[in-house]
DNA sequence: GCATGTTTAGACCATCAGTCTAACTAACAG
DNA sequence: CTGTTAGTTAGACTGATGGTCTAAACATGC
Protein backbone atom coordinates (compact mmCIF):
# COMPACT_ATOMS: atom_id res chain seq x y z
CA UNK A 1 0.00 0.00 0.00
CA UNK A 2 1.48 3.48 -0.93
CA UNK A 3 1.73 6.01 1.13
CA UNK A 4 -1.56 8.51 1.52
CA UNK A 5 0.56 11.02 0.21
CA UNK A 6 0.74 9.76 -3.08
CA UNK A 7 -2.51 9.85 -3.57
CA UNK A 8 -2.64 13.69 -2.79
CA UNK A 9 0.20 14.74 -5.55
CA UNK A 10 -0.68 16.76 -8.49
CA UNK A 11 -2.17 14.81 -10.99
CA UNK A 12 0.77 15.58 -13.16
CA UNK A 13 3.56 14.26 -11.38
CA UNK A 14 1.25 11.21 -9.89
CA UNK A 15 0.52 10.07 -13.84
CA UNK A 16 4.08 10.89 -14.70
CA UNK A 17 5.77 8.52 -11.71
CA UNK A 18 2.39 5.82 -12.54
CA UNK A 19 3.34 5.91 -16.28
CA UNK A 20 7.79 5.65 -15.97
CA UNK A 21 7.17 2.36 -13.02
CA UNK A 22 4.54 1.29 -15.77
CA UNK A 23 6.32 0.81 -18.95
CA UNK A 24 9.37 0.05 -16.93
CA UNK A 25 7.54 -2.90 -15.38
CA UNK A 26 6.01 -4.30 -18.20
CA UNK A 27 8.63 -4.26 -20.32
CA UNK A 28 11.35 -6.06 -18.15
CA UNK A 29 9.10 -7.64 -15.50
CA UNK A 30 9.11 -6.92 -11.44
CA UNK A 31 12.59 -8.43 -10.90
CA UNK A 32 14.48 -7.08 -13.63
CA UNK A 33 13.14 -3.54 -13.91
CA UNK A 34 15.73 -0.89 -12.95
CA UNK A 35 14.11 1.35 -9.78
CA UNK A 36 16.54 3.84 -9.87
CA UNK A 37 15.80 4.22 -14.11
CA UNK A 38 12.07 4.42 -13.04
CA UNK A 39 12.69 7.31 -10.66
CA UNK A 40 14.88 8.45 -12.96
CA UNK A 41 12.76 8.85 -15.86
CA UNK A 42 9.99 9.79 -13.54
CA UNK A 43 12.01 13.20 -12.88
CA UNK A 44 11.50 12.54 -9.28
CA UNK A 45 14.41 12.20 -6.71
CA UNK A 46 15.10 9.19 -4.95
CA UNK A 47 14.25 10.75 -1.66
CA UNK A 48 10.96 11.94 -2.82
CA UNK A 49 10.02 8.54 -3.97
CA UNK A 50 11.14 6.28 -0.63
CA UNK A 51 8.68 9.27 0.77
CA UNK A 52 5.84 8.35 -1.18
CA UNK A 53 5.97 4.58 -1.28
CA UNK A 54 7.74 1.88 1.22
CA UNK A 55 9.83 -0.16 -1.73
CA UNK A 56 9.85 -1.47 -5.44
CA UNK A 57 7.33 -3.47 -4.50
CA UNK A 58 5.14 -1.03 -2.79
CA UNK A 59 5.07 0.58 -6.18
CA UNK A 60 4.46 -2.11 -8.16
CA UNK A 61 1.18 -2.90 -5.95
CA UNK A 62 0.12 0.55 -6.58
CA UNK A 63 0.95 0.42 -10.73
CA UNK A 64 -1.13 -2.80 -10.43
CA UNK A 65 -3.84 -1.39 -8.42
CA UNK A 66 -4.30 2.01 -10.53
CA UNK A 67 -3.77 0.07 -13.80
CA UNK A 68 -6.30 -2.60 -13.25
CA UNK A 69 -9.12 -1.52 -11.03
CA UNK A 70 -10.21 0.19 -13.80
CA UNK A 71 -11.02 -2.90 -15.73
CA UNK A 72 -12.45 -4.45 -12.85
CA UNK A 73 -15.11 -1.66 -12.55
CA UNK A 74 -15.45 -2.12 -16.01
CA UNK A 75 -15.66 -5.52 -16.53
CA UNK A 76 -18.81 -5.54 -13.44
CA UNK A 77 -20.37 -8.58 -12.18
CA UNK A 78 -22.29 -11.39 -13.30
CA UNK A 79 -25.58 -9.44 -12.20
CA UNK A 80 -28.56 -11.08 -11.14
CA UNK A 81 -29.07 -15.00 -11.97
CA UNK A 82 -31.55 -17.31 -11.31
CA UNK A 83 -30.57 -20.47 -13.55
CA UNK A 84 -26.93 -22.40 -14.76
CA UNK A 85 -28.17 -20.60 -18.66
CA UNK A 86 -28.19 -17.22 -17.29
CA UNK A 87 -24.91 -17.50 -15.06
CA UNK A 88 -23.15 -18.63 -18.44
CA UNK A 89 -24.44 -16.05 -20.31
CA UNK A 90 -23.28 -13.37 -17.14
CA UNK A 91 -20.03 -14.85 -17.60
CA UNK A 92 -19.89 -14.29 -21.89
CA UNK A 93 -20.95 -11.16 -20.96
CA UNK A 94 -18.11 -10.16 -18.71
CA UNK A 95 -15.80 -11.61 -21.34
CA UNK A 96 -17.16 -9.12 -23.83
CA UNK A 97 -17.01 -6.22 -21.56
CA UNK A 98 -13.25 -7.30 -20.66
CA UNK A 99 -12.49 -7.50 -24.32
CA UNK A 100 -14.50 -4.17 -24.95
CA UNK A 101 -11.85 -2.51 -22.60
CA UNK A 102 -8.91 -3.56 -23.69
CA UNK A 103 -10.04 -3.27 -27.50
CA UNK A 104 -11.02 0.57 -27.02
CA UNK A 105 -6.60 1.40 -25.79
CA UNK A 106 -4.87 -1.70 -27.82
CA UNK A 107 -1.71 -0.04 -26.24
CA UNK A 108 -2.84 0.14 -22.69
CA UNK A 109 -4.06 -3.58 -23.12
CA UNK A 110 -0.34 -4.40 -24.36
CA UNK A 111 1.05 -2.30 -21.23
CA UNK A 112 -1.52 -4.52 -18.79
CA UNK A 113 -0.49 -8.13 -20.89
CA UNK A 114 2.93 -7.04 -20.08
CA UNK A 115 2.28 -6.22 -16.09
CA UNK A 116 0.27 -9.70 -15.70
CA UNK A 117 3.28 -11.37 -17.48
CA UNK A 118 5.41 -9.70 -15.06
CA UNK A 119 3.46 -10.34 -12.24
CA UNK A 120 4.67 -13.93 -12.64
CA UNK A 121 8.14 -13.02 -11.45
CA UNK A 122 6.81 -10.75 -8.76
CA UNK A 123 8.49 -11.50 -5.29
CA UNK A 124 6.09 -12.70 -2.26
CA UNK A 125 5.14 -9.23 -1.19
CA UNK A 126 3.95 -8.09 -4.09
CA UNK A 127 2.26 -11.01 -5.44
CA UNK A 128 -0.75 -10.13 -2.14
CA UNK A 129 -2.09 -8.35 -5.66
CA UNK A 130 -2.83 -11.05 -7.02
CA UNK A 131 -6.09 -11.43 -4.35
CA UNK A 132 -7.69 -9.03 -5.90
CA UNK A 133 -8.12 -11.72 -8.92
CA UNK A 134 -8.79 -14.59 -6.83
CA UNK A 135 -10.92 -13.07 -4.29
CA UNK A 136 -13.60 -11.94 -7.16
CA UNK A 137 -13.37 -15.22 -8.95
CA UNK A 138 -14.16 -17.37 -5.68
CA UNK A 139 -17.17 -15.34 -5.43
CA UNK A 140 -18.19 -15.47 -9.24
CA UNK A 141 -18.14 -19.35 -8.86
CA UNK A 142 -19.83 -19.18 -5.55
CA UNK A 143 -22.51 -17.70 -7.45
CA UNK A 144 -22.55 -20.20 -9.92
CA UNK A 145 -22.72 -22.63 -7.42
CA UNK A 146 -25.67 -21.34 -5.70
CA UNK A 147 -27.63 -21.81 -9.30
CA UNK A 148 -26.37 -25.11 -9.42
CA UNK A 149 -23.94 -23.79 -12.54
CA UNK A 150 -20.91 -24.70 -10.76
CA UNK A 151 -19.72 -28.19 -9.40
CA UNK A 152 -19.72 -28.05 -5.04
CA UNK A 153 -17.67 -31.23 -4.85
CA UNK A 154 -14.30 -29.28 -4.51
CA UNK A 155 -13.52 -26.28 -2.68
CA UNK A 156 -14.41 -23.36 -3.99
CA UNK A 157 -10.61 -21.93 -3.40
CA UNK A 158 -9.06 -25.02 -5.28
CA UNK A 159 -11.86 -24.43 -8.27
CA UNK A 160 -10.68 -20.67 -7.95
CA UNK A 161 -7.35 -21.54 -7.98
CA UNK A 162 -7.45 -23.72 -11.72
CA UNK A 163 -9.81 -20.94 -13.05
CA UNK A 164 -7.51 -18.70 -12.83
CA UNK A 165 -4.10 -20.68 -14.09
CA UNK A 166 -6.38 -21.87 -17.00
CA UNK A 167 -7.09 -17.92 -17.93
CA UNK A 168 -3.75 -17.63 -17.69
CA UNK A 169 -2.31 -20.15 -19.70
CA UNK A 170 -4.58 -19.54 -22.04
CA UNK A 171 -3.90 -14.83 -22.27
CA UNK A 172 -0.14 -16.10 -22.15
CA UNK A 173 -0.79 -18.79 -25.19
CA UNK A 174 -2.74 -16.30 -27.08
CA UNK A 175 -0.39 -13.29 -26.95
CA UNK A 176 2.52 -15.69 -28.12
CA UNK A 177 0.20 -17.05 -31.00
CA UNK A 178 -1.54 -14.08 -31.84
CA UNK A 179 0.36 -13.15 -35.21
CA UNK A 180 0.54 -16.96 -36.26
CA UNK A 181 -3.50 -16.80 -35.73
CA UNK A 182 -6.03 -16.77 -38.64
CA UNK A 183 -8.34 -14.03 -38.08
CA UNK A 184 -11.44 -16.08 -38.63
CA UNK A 185 -10.23 -18.78 -36.82
CA UNK A 186 -10.32 -16.47 -33.47
CA UNK A 187 -14.02 -16.70 -33.07
CA UNK A 188 -14.30 -19.85 -32.76
CA UNK A 189 -11.61 -20.72 -30.36
CA UNK A 190 -12.77 -18.13 -28.59
CA UNK A 191 -16.01 -20.13 -27.68
CA UNK A 192 -14.14 -23.21 -27.18
CA UNK A 193 -11.88 -21.80 -24.66
CA UNK A 194 -15.00 -20.57 -22.81
CA UNK A 195 -16.36 -23.77 -23.09
CA UNK A 196 -13.67 -25.36 -21.60
CA UNK A 197 -14.13 -23.39 -17.96
CA UNK A 198 -17.57 -25.39 -18.79
CA UNK A 199 -15.82 -28.18 -18.64
CA UNK A 200 -13.78 -27.70 -15.74
CA UNK A 201 -16.75 -26.41 -13.51
CA UNK A 202 -19.74 -27.95 -14.97
CA UNK A 203 -21.03 -29.98 -11.70
CA UNK B 1 24.13 -25.74 -20.75
CA UNK B 2 27.06 -25.81 -17.77
CA UNK B 3 30.59 -26.63 -19.16
CA UNK B 4 30.90 -29.78 -19.36
CA UNK B 5 34.20 -29.64 -17.48
CA UNK B 6 31.72 -29.64 -14.60
CA UNK B 7 30.08 -32.90 -14.87
CA UNK B 8 33.86 -34.30 -14.58
CA UNK B 9 34.56 -32.70 -11.73
CA UNK B 10 35.11 -35.51 -8.45
CA UNK B 11 31.42 -36.62 -7.04
CA UNK B 12 31.88 -34.86 -4.04
CA UNK B 13 32.65 -30.97 -5.42
CA UNK B 14 30.10 -31.91 -7.71
CA UNK B 15 27.42 -32.63 -4.90
CA UNK B 16 28.50 -29.65 -2.96
CA UNK B 17 27.91 -27.20 -5.58
CA UNK B 18 24.37 -28.50 -6.85
CA UNK B 19 23.32 -29.13 -3.07
CA UNK B 20 24.32 -25.47 -2.06
CA UNK B 21 22.43 -24.20 -5.27
CA UNK B 22 19.13 -26.31 -4.93
CA UNK B 23 18.87 -25.07 -1.32
CA UNK B 24 19.07 -21.58 -1.95
CA UNK B 25 17.21 -21.45 -5.14
CA UNK B 26 14.19 -23.49 -3.38
CA UNK B 27 14.45 -21.62 0.32
CA UNK B 28 14.11 -17.88 -2.22
CA UNK B 29 13.46 -18.37 -5.71
CA UNK B 30 15.40 -17.55 -8.33
CA UNK B 31 15.72 -13.73 -8.15
CA UNK B 32 16.34 -13.71 -4.58
CA UNK B 33 19.20 -15.82 -4.03
CA UNK B 34 22.26 -14.67 -3.92
CA UNK B 35 24.82 -16.31 -6.38
CA UNK B 36 27.55 -15.15 -3.73
CA UNK B 37 26.20 -16.92 -1.05
CA UNK B 38 25.86 -20.23 -2.88
CA UNK B 39 29.36 -19.99 -3.81
CA UNK B 40 30.16 -19.59 -0.37
CA UNK B 41 28.31 -21.98 0.98
CA UNK B 42 29.51 -24.74 -1.65
CA UNK B 43 33.65 -23.75 -0.68
CA UNK B 44 34.26 -23.13 -4.25
CA UNK B 45 36.05 -19.72 -5.43
CA UNK B 46 34.09 -17.23 -7.77
CA UNK B 47 36.58 -18.01 -9.98
CA UNK B 48 36.54 -21.82 -10.28
CA UNK B 49 32.63 -20.56 -10.23
CA UNK B 50 32.46 -18.77 -13.47
CA UNK B 51 35.08 -21.20 -14.90
CA UNK B 52 32.46 -24.54 -14.77
CA UNK B 53 29.00 -22.65 -15.39
CA UNK B 54 28.35 -19.21 -17.75
CA UNK B 55 25.94 -17.43 -14.78
CA UNK B 56 24.01 -17.66 -11.89
CA UNK B 57 20.78 -18.80 -15.05
CA UNK B 58 23.30 -21.52 -16.41
CA UNK B 59 23.59 -23.03 -12.73
CA UNK B 60 19.96 -23.01 -11.77
CA UNK B 61 19.29 -24.37 -15.18
CA UNK B 62 21.64 -27.46 -14.55
CA UNK B 63 20.62 -27.91 -11.13
CA UNK B 64 16.84 -28.15 -12.05
CA UNK B 65 18.04 -30.61 -14.92
CA UNK B 66 19.61 -32.63 -12.63
CA UNK B 67 17.16 -32.75 -9.70
CA UNK B 68 14.43 -33.67 -12.36
CA UNK B 69 16.06 -35.36 -14.84
CA UNK B 70 15.53 -38.34 -12.20
CA UNK B 71 11.77 -37.93 -11.82
CA UNK B 72 11.57 -38.12 -15.15
CA UNK B 73 12.92 -41.38 -16.14
CA UNK B 74 11.16 -43.16 -12.49
CA UNK B 75 8.09 -41.82 -13.83
CA UNK B 76 8.60 -43.32 -17.65
CA UNK B 77 6.01 -42.63 -20.38
CA UNK B 78 2.05 -43.95 -20.52
CA UNK B 79 3.49 -46.59 -22.52
CA UNK B 80 2.01 -48.91 -25.29
CA UNK B 81 -1.80 -47.86 -24.90
CA UNK B 82 -4.85 -48.72 -27.86
CA UNK B 83 -7.58 -47.28 -26.16
CA UNK B 84 -8.87 -44.42 -24.55
CA UNK B 85 -9.46 -46.48 -21.05
CA UNK B 86 -5.94 -48.02 -21.85
CA UNK B 87 -4.51 -44.12 -21.95
CA UNK B 88 -6.19 -43.26 -18.97
CA UNK B 89 -4.93 -46.05 -16.86
CA UNK B 90 -1.60 -45.42 -17.85
CA UNK B 91 -2.37 -41.83 -16.93
CA UNK B 92 -3.02 -43.41 -13.64
CA UNK B 93 0.13 -45.17 -13.68
CA UNK B 94 1.94 -42.14 -14.37
CA UNK B 95 0.92 -40.17 -11.64
CA UNK B 96 1.57 -43.29 -9.18
CA UNK B 97 4.83 -43.87 -10.03
CA UNK B 98 5.44 -39.84 -9.62
CA UNK B 99 3.72 -39.91 -5.78
CA UNK B 100 5.97 -43.38 -5.38
CA UNK B 101 9.04 -41.22 -6.26
CA UNK B 102 8.41 -38.81 -4.29
CA UNK B 103 7.06 -40.43 -1.22
CA UNK B 104 10.65 -42.04 -0.96
CA UNK B 105 12.52 -38.87 0.21
CA UNK B 106 10.25 -36.01 1.66
CA UNK B 107 13.08 -34.00 2.09
CA UNK B 108 13.86 -34.16 -1.69
CA UNK B 109 10.19 -33.80 -2.46
CA UNK B 110 10.03 -30.68 -0.43
CA UNK B 111 13.20 -29.37 -2.05
CA UNK B 112 11.98 -29.85 -5.34
CA UNK B 113 8.40 -28.31 -4.57
CA UNK B 114 10.41 -25.09 -3.74
CA UNK B 115 12.57 -25.45 -6.86
CA UNK B 116 9.24 -25.25 -8.93
CA UNK B 117 7.91 -22.47 -7.32
CA UNK B 118 11.07 -20.44 -8.36
CA UNK B 119 10.82 -21.61 -12.00
CA UNK B 120 7.91 -18.33 -11.87
CA UNK B 121 10.17 -15.68 -11.04
CA UNK B 122 13.04 -17.34 -12.98
CA UNK B 123 14.39 -14.65 -15.89
CA UNK B 124 13.17 -15.71 -19.49
CA UNK B 125 16.45 -16.96 -20.19
CA UNK B 126 16.32 -19.69 -17.30
CA UNK B 127 12.65 -20.65 -18.05
CA UNK B 128 14.31 -22.68 -21.26
CA UNK B 129 13.99 -25.61 -18.77
CA UNK B 130 10.01 -25.37 -18.71
CA UNK B 131 10.31 -27.64 -22.48
CA UNK B 132 11.52 -29.93 -20.22
CA UNK B 133 7.64 -30.55 -18.84
CA UNK B 134 5.70 -28.95 -22.13
CA UNK B 135 6.99 -31.31 -24.07
CA UNK B 136 6.99 -34.66 -23.10
CA UNK B 137 3.03 -33.54 -21.92
CA UNK B 138 2.52 -32.73 -25.65
CA UNK B 139 3.99 -36.15 -26.90
CA UNK B 140 1.43 -37.62 -24.28
CA UNK B 141 -1.64 -35.57 -25.26
CA UNK B 142 -0.51 -36.38 -28.81
CA UNK B 143 -0.74 -39.98 -28.31
CA UNK B 144 -3.80 -39.63 -26.30
CA UNK B 145 -5.10 -37.88 -29.94
CA UNK B 146 -4.38 -41.15 -31.77
CA UNK B 147 -6.59 -43.41 -29.12
CA UNK B 148 -9.20 -40.95 -29.16
CA UNK B 149 -8.48 -40.12 -25.06
CA UNK B 150 -7.59 -36.45 -25.97
CA UNK B 151 -9.65 -33.81 -28.20
CA UNK B 152 -7.98 -32.72 -31.25
CA UNK B 153 -9.81 -29.53 -31.92
CA UNK B 154 -7.57 -27.30 -30.19
CA UNK B 155 -3.82 -26.52 -30.99
CA UNK B 156 -1.64 -29.27 -28.87
CA UNK B 157 0.42 -26.73 -27.62
CA UNK B 158 -2.40 -24.67 -25.82
CA UNK B 159 -3.60 -27.93 -24.41
CA UNK B 160 -0.63 -28.41 -23.52
CA UNK B 161 0.16 -25.39 -21.91
CA UNK B 162 -3.49 -25.47 -20.04
CA UNK B 163 -3.08 -28.73 -18.41
CA UNK B 164 0.30 -27.81 -16.63
CA UNK B 165 -1.23 -24.63 -15.74
CA UNK B 166 -3.60 -27.03 -13.93
CA UNK B 167 -1.52 -29.19 -12.94
CA UNK B 168 0.87 -26.35 -11.05
CA UNK B 169 -2.62 -24.86 -9.27
CA UNK B 170 -3.52 -28.19 -8.24
CA UNK B 171 -0.21 -29.05 -6.50
CA UNK B 172 0.35 -25.08 -4.74
CA UNK B 173 -3.06 -25.97 -3.48
CA UNK B 174 -2.29 -28.82 -1.93
CA UNK B 175 0.93 -27.55 -0.83
CA UNK B 176 -0.57 -25.17 1.13
CA UNK B 177 -3.64 -26.98 2.62
CA UNK B 178 -1.38 -30.04 3.20
CA UNK B 179 -1.80 -29.81 6.71
CA UNK B 180 -5.88 -29.16 7.08
CA UNK B 181 -6.97 -31.86 4.75
CA UNK B 182 -8.61 -34.81 6.57
CA UNK B 183 -5.87 -37.82 5.74
CA UNK B 184 -9.32 -39.83 4.91
CA UNK B 185 -10.37 -37.43 2.25
CA UNK B 186 -7.59 -37.45 0.34
CA UNK B 187 -7.76 -40.60 -2.01
CA UNK B 188 -11.37 -39.29 -3.03
CA UNK B 189 -9.73 -35.71 -3.82
CA UNK B 190 -6.62 -37.22 -6.15
CA UNK B 191 -9.84 -38.84 -7.91
CA UNK B 192 -11.56 -36.09 -8.79
CA UNK B 193 -8.03 -34.40 -9.75
CA UNK B 194 -7.42 -36.78 -11.94
CA UNK B 195 -10.87 -36.53 -13.44
CA UNK B 196 -10.37 -32.64 -14.21
CA UNK B 197 -7.87 -33.82 -16.82
CA UNK B 198 -10.30 -35.85 -18.13
CA UNK B 199 -12.94 -33.25 -18.54
CA UNK B 200 -10.41 -30.92 -19.62
CA UNK B 201 -9.40 -33.21 -22.84
CA UNK B 202 -12.26 -35.38 -23.19
CA UNK B 203 -12.82 -34.98 -27.46
C1' DG C 1 11.21 37.14 12.25
C1' DC C 2 10.76 32.91 14.24
C1' DA C 3 9.46 28.28 15.02
C1' DT C 4 7.30 23.88 13.42
C1' DG C 5 6.24 20.25 10.59
C1' DT C 6 6.37 18.48 5.80
C1' DT C 7 8.80 17.54 1.68
C1' DT C 8 12.98 17.08 -1.21
C1' DA C 9 17.73 16.26 -2.79
C1' DG C 10 21.34 13.35 -3.49
C1' DA C 11 25.52 11.46 -1.12
C1' DC C 12 26.16 7.23 0.78
C1' DC C 13 25.89 2.05 1.97
C1' DA C 14 25.98 -2.93 1.57
C1' DT C 15 25.25 -6.21 -1.69
C1' DC C 16 24.55 -7.92 -6.13
C1' DA C 17 26.11 -10.58 -10.57
C1' DG C 18 29.78 -10.72 -13.33
C1' DT C 19 35.02 -9.66 -15.10
C1' DC C 20 39.92 -9.93 -15.09
C1' DT C 21 44.54 -11.00 -14.17
C1' DA C 22 48.08 -13.22 -11.85
C1' DA C 23 49.33 -17.33 -9.81
C1' DC C 24 49.13 -22.16 -9.39
C1' DT C 25 49.21 -27.10 -11.01
C1' DA C 26 50.09 -31.01 -14.33
C1' DA C 27 51.90 -32.91 -18.26
C1' DC C 28 55.07 -33.49 -21.41
C1' DA C 29 59.59 -32.26 -23.95
C1' DG C 30 64.37 -31.62 -24.30
C1' DC D 1 66.24 -30.74 -13.93
C1' DT D 2 64.36 -26.81 -16.91
C1' DG D 3 60.94 -24.69 -20.18
C1' DT D 4 56.68 -24.52 -22.11
C1' DT D 5 51.97 -25.00 -22.50
C1' DA D 6 47.28 -25.81 -21.11
C1' DG D 7 43.88 -26.26 -17.68
C1' DT D 8 42.39 -24.45 -13.30
C1' DT D 9 41.84 -21.41 -9.27
C1' DA D 10 41.80 -17.33 -6.21
C1' DG D 11 39.95 -13.16 -5.11
C1' DA D 12 40.36 -8.11 -5.96
C1' DC D 13 37.71 -5.30 -8.71
C1' DT D 14 33.66 -3.09 -11.45
C1' DG D 15 29.33 -0.89 -12.27
C1' DA D 16 24.74 -1.20 -10.99
C1' DT D 17 21.31 -2.38 -7.75
C1' DG D 18 17.67 -1.35 -3.95
C1' DG D 19 17.52 1.10 0.09
C1' DT D 20 19.06 4.62 4.08
C1' DC D 21 20.14 9.00 6.03
C1' DT D 22 20.97 13.74 6.90
C1' DA D 23 20.81 18.36 5.86
C1' DA D 24 18.64 21.76 3.41
C1' DA D 25 14.33 23.81 1.36
C1' DC D 26 9.73 24.86 1.84
C1' DA D 27 5.37 26.00 3.80
C1' DT D 28 2.42 27.44 7.57
C1' DG D 29 0.97 29.69 11.75
C1' DC D 30 2.14 33.12 15.02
Amino acid sequence: MPRPRFEKLDAKKREAILDSAEEEFAAKGFAQASYNLIIERAGVSKGAMYYYFDDKADLYSTVIGHRFGDLVNAVGDVGEVNTPEEFWAGCNAMVGRAMVYIAADPEQGERMRGLVRSLAEAPPGAREVLAMAREPTRQLLETGQDVGAVRSDLPVDLLAAMVLALGEAMDTWLAENWASLPPEGLAPLEGELMGVFRRLCDP
